[in-house]
DNA sequence: GTTCAGTTGAAAATGAGTTTCGATACATCC
DNA sequence: GGATGTATCGAAACTCATTTTCAACTGAAC
């Protein structure tokens, strides 16, 4: 996937926050994993950059990344999935093999900022479930 | 909430299962629970209705109804949830304080069954994200 | 090069959820 | 109503993802 990382190191250093071997591994990872990667696979990546990564560091850096915006952390068939910040979308969701694929449209049309029953409305997520090619094809 | 649990035992003993003290302390719970139960929660209620109740119980009865499609099964902010099956609907969830709401619209015009990019559609799950009024009040 | 606080990673702890297995209690038969 | 067989129960042990702890390490500044 293509994502300038350089933005992210410039404000951790800016921030006082080091800009270190283990956290570069990581953005790095993240980026190979492409769309929504579940922690385990972007800790397996990035330890091909740096194969003394830690797997706690991976979890912390992600957390960190999600706090300051720059990742969106969701949950789907019990597996916490990161990806980085892109342009709103949402996923196809595979209930075969769990494959997640992006979906460009959204047909939501409540604005972040709106209220929907006294709920001060800042975002949402949508899924959709069923299934991949491959998974219909074995279901045949 | 308004349940008629009777279906499901019905359905059960019809199945050759057993309708036990534990099964039905756990239907009551959920029916308690109302909206979006968590485990925990189901549990805590359902214990009242039959003390000796124990957690794994609850665990295996959750998943029975959820296989069988009695409930839904989903899951928000790390917390596994289930509710009674009910007409179609989506959750207004509080970012501050976890609370689930139910929201009754649906703007998500794929129906069961269409394709999207080759995957076979068979559902969505969408949630509002936000803040509940209590939350709102405690931001200011 | 020295310093020092932010960061790391191994190991231990935590906690949700699952499995195991002897005990229990539904549903059926008589 | 009581005996029987098996599905189900619940306590304890286990699994595994995630978090916490803490001594060692290392960027960044001087």
């Amino acid at each position: 996937m293509s994502f300038d990382t350089s933005p992210v190191l410039q404000a951790w250093r800016s921030r006082g926050r080091r800009v270190t071997a283990a956290r570069r591994a990581v953005l790095e990872g993240l980026c190979r994993a492409g769309c929504a990667a579940d922690v385990r696979t972007v800790y397996r990546l990035a330890k091909r950059v740096h194969p003394r990564l830690g797997l706690v560091t991976v979890y912390r850096t992600l957390d960190l990344l999600a706090r300051e915006g720059w990742v969106q952390r969701w949950e789907e068939g019990g597996v916490v999935r990161y990806e980085l910040d892109q342009p709103h979308h949402h996923h196809l969701v595979c209930l075969g093999c769990g494959q997640v694929r992006r979906w460009d449209r959204c047909p939501v049309p409540v604005e972040s900022g709106a209220t929907v029953g006294g709920f001060l409305v800042t975002g949402h997520r949508l899924e959709l479930l069923g299934y991949c090619p491959t998974c219909r094809e074995v279901m045949r």
